[in-house]
DNA sequence: GAGCCGGACTTTAACGTTAATACCTGATCG
DNA sequence: CGATCAGGTATTAACGTTAAAGTCCGGCTC
């Protein structure tokens, strides 16, 4: 902390700018800012003289000057969706705060956006608007689907941006990270199998949903390469209810599953519903599977059943793959197909329990 | 679009200036600028044709430039926590999406902290970091405690801030917004007194937690004026095995409650738990109410009594608090507490339903 | 009618940074 | 031995905005 006999300029106060660290290193401003970006074109000795003034000083670049000068913020844009209170799952809690880990980590600091309808016209409006303001590095899409407006609108201005979700149209040009649902629903499916079960019915989504159809595409397979039959199958909104009811059908059905692999948490806690209120017991009678690790399938009893998507890997990813974007990288964009993780619980085991004494 | 009679600058492309609102309209920069910061200085034609050239041509200020010369980034950090996967509630998602909501109605952005700890040093290093880097113009503090550092930290850096939680020592001079956790746990003890139970316990924090002794003080209030003993308590952690626990030790009491007020959803899916494993039906023979309203509590059979936080009003108050203490306002900061509702679901209503057949 | 006032607008300078360019010094070359 | 070169550092100018100071001019006072 004693001042350094090769430095003489005063130590300043409150904010600490380069031509101050430059003043107390005898140098002049460039040449702080060269020792930061550019230190091959420093002496050693000044380079070292430089960064320890750096160091005394606790110098941090203003944001807002590079902003202006770089036309570049460090700053990564992300809109936040309101959390529907109906759905079990904390996917984008988690996601946001990866993902923001991941890009603190690189040097970068998230924004927020936010528009009121999703996907909508508003919401390119919003992004476009952020943009004009400040000159964002990139932007990180969440839950795309096909034919993405937004996809178009960031592509056309020109800015780097990674998506949270494959490209469902085939477009190779387009950064993404996904979870292979599909392998997900197949390993859940073969492992409800594999205690026994033949007659496996699918709780999905309707068609529409690109990542409803992935999901059902492993049940389907799984299946197939089994023998099984895929008949038992349910295309219905994600709500419990609706789960609820399709299982209900499934377990009316001539033949009624003993296993049911559903597309969400959501829709395999109204299967536990639809079992209680026929006295059956989850497990042991019919075995139940959801998908993306709820809170409340390990809150349940007996717990649900569930694929884990790794939400910090894909948080890593997708700054990765922004950040090889803004560098300009000449390979490709990165294309990341990331394996769930099959957490089994009470509802898809024989196990002792004895739910309904 | 077609270029009007009395502005005869180019229609430039690309970015936006405003010299080049200045130039078409036929005016200097500053008045532009003026036009926008200080109308008042403008002759009414000046003033009305500028802005209908800002309109035509666009123009939006970058904020790059406005926070080098004001000092002022119109950014407003927060700091997201890890959503402990355990824990039931969506709180923080929906608080967030809230608050950028309101933020970006009032003409800020949310940007993102990050820190490992939580309120540990590197926490406030954290936020040191970004005000040097970037100046931002308030912080929203979530889940403050007793002698909490980072409130100490920002008030020595004379950074406005608000914080979701209220001061816990007394301290007048700080922003805060609330929800009355007190008024809540009062409400769902009166409910269940009123459904005829006499024997009501409760299951809270250790008392460490301020929000704990608050909600706990609740429940003995209510009590007290119903001449209703309060000999069955518990401080436990918020975890749904703590609650199924001490849901059995007082159902193993002398005298056993009857119903069970608990601080938090995850406790009370634990006693949930419990009167399963015993075969008592919720609500019919015992009454249970949790905090939070997550999304559990709604899928859960039967649906669980609970109390919602306003969180939209919680988060436009935290911007309107901001806001105020970034302009400077005389007044004293605002100190708001809002009231939470109850929901009421099966879990505390004698109702028809037959959960154990 | 000289002096003054004040409204309307413009010019200047500065915020902190960095690309581009200019400068200086000593070494190498023809 | 003067010219050329290159490495190392300094100067200039610009990013877009706005506070402060300056200019201009018509109207008013005495």
């Amino acid at each position: 902390m004693s001042p350094q006999p090769t430095s003489r300029g005063p130590v300043p106060h409150g904010h600490v700018t380069l031509s101050q660290v430059a003043q107390r290193a005898g140098v002049s401003a460039q040449s702080v800012s060269n020792a930061l970006n550019n230190p091959d074109r420093l002496a050693p000795a000044t380079l070292e003289r430089i960064l320890a003034t750096v160091a005394e000083l606790g110098y941090e670049p203003n944001l807002s000057a590079r902003a202006l000068r770089n036309r570049s913020s460090h700053l990564i844009a992300f809109k936040v969706r309101p959390s529907r209170p109906d759905k079990a799952s904390l996917l984008m809690d988690e996601f946001l705060y990866a993902l923001n880990r991941s890009a603190v980590a690189a040097g970068y600091h998230l924004i927020l956006c936010h528009a009121e309808g999703d996907g909508s016209a508003e919401e390119i409006k919003a992004y476009r608007n952020l943009l004009k303001k400040t000159p964002v590095d990139a932007f990180v899409l969440a839950e795309t689907h096909r034919n993405d407006d937004r996809v178009a609108a960031l592509r056309s201005w020109g800015v780097p941006f990674a998506t949270f979700g494959r490209s469902w149209d085939g477009d190779d040009s387009l950064a993404w990270v996904d979870v292979d649902g599909r392998a997900g629903t197949r390993a859940a499916t073969e492992h409800v199998a594999a205690q026994g079960h033949h007659r496996i019915g699918h709780i999905g989504w309707p068609a529409e949903s690109e990542i409803g159809e992935e999901r059902r595409a492993g049940w389907r397979a799984a299946c197939g390469e089994r023998g099984l039959e895929t008949d038992l199958e349910a295309a219905v909104p994600d709500t419990l209810e609706d789960g609820r009811q399709a299982a209900h059908r499934m377990l009316d059905a001539p033949r009624p599953a003993t296993a049911l692999v559903c597309a969400s948490d959501t829709l395999a806690l109204g299967v536990l519903r639809a079992l209680h209120e026929r006295g059956l017991r989850p497990g042991a009678e019919v075995a139940v599977t959801g998908f993306d690790d709820s809170p409340t399938a390990a809150l349940v009893s007996p717990g649900l059943t569930t694929l884990r998507q790794p939400i910090d890997v894909v948080g890593r990813q997708l700054i990765q793959a922004v950040e090889n974007l803004i560098a300009g990288d000449p390979r490709e964009p990165q294309h990341v197909l990331l394996q769930p993780e099959l957490i089994v619980r009470g509802s898809s085991l024989p196990g002792p329990r004895t739910p309904t004494p």
